[in-house]
DNA sequence: GCTGCTG
DNA sequence: CAGCAGCAACGCCCT
DNA sequence: AGGGCG
């Protein structure tokens, strides 16, 4: 064990963090206790969405900037308290399961930038508990285009009788999640999206949903492949790989209508606004 | 960040 | 003993 | 059978 290293206590268990100091955002001067401070700031709001969801974790070993790797099988050294589970069509994946919150900071340890998981929650591991439509802005446009966009997606989504609920990804794009009422097969679930996404692009122009670049030099993908079977996506409050540590912000509609850059959310603007803002998703969430 | 293999 | 590789996955679409 | 796509 590293001379510098920290024992942190979350929820009464022990994590170990090596290298507290070591700076993992460089342009942000962030380091690793910065960012175990920001998920245990996030944690009540994050593990709403996120309880009992199977993870995969992006790492990266030298900071944001550096290489990185994704990462879903629970690692050898783990602690006993870390709760995995054999997941996936073959079930031969030993999906790390978010259950509390020192898993989160053990990850953390690992320089686990990004967290990522699939749309199953526990004890419903084979059932998708959510409609997930990840809208991916073309390069060179603005964030007010994909906002606009998103908007526009809202009130068709809705016809077909879901609620939904748009995040920021963190990085370009915008996600709109539909809570199921009751967990549904992941092939009913991605025909439901297809079918939504399919009227969308009946009535909206500049979309798609071809993953050949060459179809879409400059429309915006619907990427409803996120509802496959255990495909992933960026859980809410995840903070991403990118200079500033930003994050994938859960948003009211009208909130999302009056934002012009999604980079004002990162790791030090989401704790203030939490601090003295509700929960911007609390109607996700059944009472 | 850490383990396990390879030279 | 030190240096280094490995650390993901689904299904669709195309060659 | 293999690679690109997100
Ligand atoms: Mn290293
Ligand atoms: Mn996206």
């Amino acid at each position: 064990m590293p001379k510098e290293t920290q024992i942190i206590e979350a929820e009464g268990i022990a994590v170990e963090i090596s290298h507290p100091e070591k700076i993992l955002y460089p342009e942000a001067g962030l380091s690793k206790m910065d960012l175990v401070r920001y998920y245990t700031a996030a944690w009540p709001y994050l593990k709403k969405f996120g309880m009992g969801r199977p993870l995969a974790i992006k790492r990266y070993p030298h900071g944001a900037g550096g290489d990185s790797f994704f990462q879903k099988n629970k690692p050898h050294n783990a602690p006993e308290w870390l709760t995995s589970r054999l997941l996936g069509l073959e079930k031969k994946a030993d999906y790390i399961i978010l259950d509390k919150l020192a898993t989160l900071l053990w990850l953390v340890n690992l320089d686990s930038l990004e967290f990522h998981s699939a749309l199953v929650a526990a004890p419903n591991y084979d059932k998708p508990n959510l409609l997930a439509f990840d809208l991916d802005p073309p390069p060179g446009s603005t964030f007010p285009e994909i906002r606009d966009f998103a908007l526009a997606c809202r009130p068709i989504i809705e016809g077909f009788g879901y609620r939904c609920f748009a995040k920021t990804s963190g990085k370009r794009g915008v996600h709109i999640c539909c809570p199921l009422p009751a967990p549904q097969s992941f092939e009913q679930v991605f025909n439901a999206a297809k079918e939504v996404a399919t009227t969308i692009i009946e009535k909206i122009p500049g979309c798609t949903l071809s993953l050949k670049k060459e179809d879409r030099p400059d429309k915006i993908l619907i990427d409803i492949y996120r509802n496959h079977p255990y495909q992933l996506m960026v859980l809410p409050y995840s903070t991403r790989a990118t200079p500033n540590a930003s994050v994938s912000m859960p948003l009211s509609w009208e909130e999302l209508g009056r934002l012009e850059d999604a980079g004002v959310f990162d790791v030090g603007t989401v704790v203030e606004k939490l601090k003295k803002g509700k929960d911007e998703w609390e109607e996700y969430y059944p009472k």
